[in-house]
DNA sequence: TCACGATTGTCATCTTTTTGTCATGAAAGC
DNA sequence: GCTTTCATGACAAAAAGATGACAATCGTGA
């Protein structure tokens, strides 16, 4: 195993985080607490934590306004941050949007969610880490340039959410993934999307790929995708 | 596809149970209904559905409370539970998080957005079958990859039914079972299928294994079927 | 700020598979 | 030699995917 993830919890209302500490830490995590977005922010500098979990509503700089200047920065533009809003409210979701929110959690919400959401944006966030590109049955897949290319070296355009599904694919061969899943692994788990929009995608990955390249991904009847270069 | 999942409604006010089964049923879901807690629990306990949407506020013992009393008994704690609440309280929020429910709903919700919960939670909640593969007389399955191959690595082809009798056959060897017994473990206990059935996908799922080995399913006269490496 | 091309999520439609039933031909049991 | 019980091949309906088209958004550069 991996260490233990460093998770900071901002937020004004220290009750608020007293229960996700708990929560967390009883999941295997190790937390860092900020009351303030000063205190955040110096916090993120200094112990450079794995991710961070952002009340939205705070007195004196907001968390918006934080997470913001996050992002500005080189050093500290690729914390996840997770944020914890009050209600979903559209404005604020696009302000998010933005700042390059990864997530949003509203309140109130469970540590069971809490910790799948979490989960689910340090596994999307983390593989930065391993700049190595990824090269299988003759397509090469470089998270850090951002670029697909096949055995030839043609580079292969496609668009974000293709990437991200190959991305996806690549680094979990050989397993059939429903489409629900899927969703919950490429568009991630709060956005609500019809399940056959994942045909349409697996479809524009396909022809992207090439004739060649594109039987890589396999359709399993009854249940889903599958990307593998047996068969 | 797998067997449709029974959803418990449980709420006071009957037109919105009338509308969140109404939604469900087009979703392919089976319902059942209860208009307070006492009816509730006494379903949870006989029909043991597959999931709970709770109305937060009801008159006697209210959501909160019911979600306590199942989390509390070990038969019940694993029920995913929904939430259906008028607004975000404070209250409840910290009432919530100790009930460790799976996710919230506030009214007023569209049905779609119902659906996409459900489904999100449903596919969290439930067991995965991720089992590593299972290997015998020569043929190897694995659920995770939802493959079958022969012991030379050839992979076979067949259709989903197929799969999850094999499946089944493989999971449970040197036992013969009547049809009606393999149209309820792997057709699933609510579908009305003629027991002759059994014999045509018995005959695809023994010519797609081939002639070798499509003897391990042996024909038990006047019984049913069985899976056996022996005889 | 506006315009234009790229990207996305949905649909409606067209294909391909899969399924459930039959009718009929073999086997097995008596 | 009959009667049951299975095995098979053929079909048509149903289900699940693949595709092409489109409108709404997004992102960018003028």
């Amino acid at each position: 195993m991996s260490r233990a993830r460093r998770i900071l919890i901002v937020d004004d209302e220290s009750a608020i985080r007293e229960m996700i500490v708990m929560a967390l830490e009883l999941a295997g995590y190790e937390t860092l607490e900020a009351g303030d977005a000063k205190t955040a922010h110096a916090m993120v500098v200094d112990e450079q934590p794995d991710m961070m979990l952002l009340d939205w509503m705070m007195p004196g700089t907001s968390g918006i306004e934080l997470a913001k200047r996050l992002r500005s920065d080189p050093t500290t533009k690729d914390l996840p941050i997770i944020m914890l809003t009050a209600k979903a409210d559209e404005d604020n979701k696009v302000q998010g949007l933005e700042a390059g929110i990864d997530d949003y959690i509203t309140k109130p919400f469970s540590p069971k969610e809490l910790i799948a959401r979490l989960k689910a944006v340090l596994r999307r966030s983390l593989p930065e880490e391993d700049e190595g590109s990824i090269s299988v049955g003759g397509i090469v897949l470089d998270p850090v340039s951002h670029r697909v290319s096949d055995a030839a070296g043609n580079s292969l355009s496609l668009g974000p959410t293709e990437f991200k599904l190959l991305h996806m694919f690549m680094t979990h061969q050989d397993r059939a993934y429903s489409r629900g899943q899927l969703l919950d692994m490429v568009w991630g788990g709060n956005v609500y999307v019809e399940e056959r929009t994942v045909d349409v995608h697996i479809r524009r990955l396909r022809k992207a790929l090439g004739p060649d390249l594109g039987n890589l991904i396999q359709t399993v009847r009854g249940t889903g995708y599958r990307f593998s270069t047996k068969l």
